[in-house]
Parts: C-alpha cells; sequence; structure tokens
DNA sequence: GGCCAGGACACCA
DNA sequence: TGGTGTCATGGC
C-alpha cells in the first residue's frame, strides 16, 4: 500500500524530532551486540546489562572466552538476565558455531549475503526472527527490519496491523513501504523502542507521548 | 506484592 | 497452524 510509507515515514520523523537519534546499540563491539540480543530475549535491558558487566568483570564478555568455559559457570554469572541455562546454552552453541564456521571474525561473517545468514542464525538454539535481525542489522550492517513486542504494539495501537500478526506480516510493512537503508531501520527500531519503554506499556501513558494525536484505536 | 521486561521453543491437538 | 506452558531475575 502507498499510503503506508507516508504514515511509516510521518511517524519516523516525528519521533526523530521529539526523541532525538538514540545511537543504538549499546554496545562498544559488535560480539557485545550479539551478546545482547540474545541475554536481552524477554528481559528488560536493566537486567542485561547487570549480566553484561558480570561478564566483563570477569573478563568472559567474548565468544571465544564462553566456548571454552563451563556452562553452570557462565550460567551463575548471566543469572540477573532470566532463563540462565537457557541463555547459557545459546551462548556457547553460537559461540561454537561462530568459531568453527568465522574463526570468530566478525568481518568474516558480515561478508556473507544476508538471506543465507539469517537463515543460518535461525537455525543456532535460541536465535529466533528477533534476535536473528536484531544481529544482522546492529552487529552486521544489514538492512533488515528488527519486530518486537514494542513495534506490535505500538502499531496495532494505531491501527497500522493487528498485534496477532505474525512477524514477517510486521516486517513486511516495513519493508515494503521503507527503502533498504541501514541508518534508518537502526534508527527506527530504536526510538520505538524508547517509545515503548516509557509510554505505549500495557497501561498506555499516551498524554506525554510524541505520537500523541495520530491515528489511534 | 503484582506486574512487566527489546523471545524462543517444545508439546499437544 | 494455533494455543499454551516453560524458562525461573530483578526493578518499579
Amino acid at each position: 500500500m502507498a499510503g503506508n510509507k507516508r504514515i511509516l515515514m510521518t511517524v519516523y520523523n516525528r519521533l526523530l524530532k521529539a526523541i532525538g537519534p538514540r545511537n543504538w546499540w549499546p554496545a562498544e563491539t559488535a560480539q557485545e551486540v550479539i551478546f545482547g540480543a540474545i541475554l536481552t530475549q524477554n528481559t528488560s535491558w536493566q537486567n542485561v546489562e547487570q549480566a553484561l558487566s558480570a561478564l566483563k568483570k570477569k573478563r568472559k564478555l567474548s565468544f571465544r572466552a564462553v566456548r571454552d568455559m563451563d556452562r553452570q559457570e557462565l550460567a551463575e554469572i548471566i543469572r540477573p538476565a532470566r532463563f540462565l541455562n537457557q541463555k547459557a546454552r545459546a551462548l556457547q552453541e553460537f559461540a561454537d558455531h561462530f568459531g568453527k564456521r568465522y574463526r570468530f571474525s566478525i568481518k568474516k561473517m558480515k561478508a556473507r549475503e544476508m538471506e543465507p545468514l539469517r537463515d543460518e542464525l535461525l537455525g543456532l538454539y535460541r536465535i529466533g526472527p528477533e534476535t536473528a535481525d536484531s544481529i544482522l542489522l546492529y552487529a552486521l550492517d544489514k538492512p533488515v527490519f528488527v519486530i518486537d513486542a514494542y513495534t506490535r504494539r505500538i502499531f496495532s495501537r494505531h491501527g497500522m496491523l493487528s498485534e496477532e500478526r505474525t512477524y514477517d506480516d510486521f516486517q513486511h510493512l516495513f519493508m515494503e513501504a521503507l527503502p533498504p537503508d541501514v541508518g534508518l531501520y537502526n534508527e527506527y527500531h530504536a526510538l520505538l523502542v524508547h517509545v515503548g519503554n516509557r509510554f505505549c506499556k500495557p497501561k498506555p501513558q499516551c498524554d506525554r507521548c510524541p505520537l500523541k494525536g495520530l491515528r489511534h484505536t
């Protein structure tokens, strides 16, 4: 639909003007982005930060280090990020694959085409569509739009698409309307997370929301 | 003290 | 395919 582009850009411009650039992802290296992407699954970033700083303190914030450590020990370090056993396994299985396939080189992984790489990531334990796309966009600079719970909530409340629709439905909405621009996708998703965190909660706080006044259900 | 957070997956019908 | 339970922390 041609109208979608206009609406999506209106939302984007309004958020950017009201909030300003978010300078995402909050991490120092691409490997740290991937750690964060896995640890933040269904978990507040506040808790993830605790796990990340605990890893850093023990000098385990690299996939080479994670691959070689005891899983129980890893699980205890990342405990604040919830689902410790699953996430410890996820980090180690990613680390194992990353070592075998790419020799722990982000550059080598980045050199691959997006589609087959996405499929490869989706084959790894606990790498679902959102985590895969976060890695592709924020760690590897691939033009893919990340959909998360906030995106669904915000755009369903504004009457764009029902919250029950699939991940792919939401992703198509954005990627058919917007150009494949890494910078745009990066900023847009970051802005949506900001809005979701502060205003578009389960109990909405529309009065101070930058999207106040836009078509709403 | 309850609610919620930047999901994914197994299992069942 | 869709519906539902599991995973199992910490801040507000």
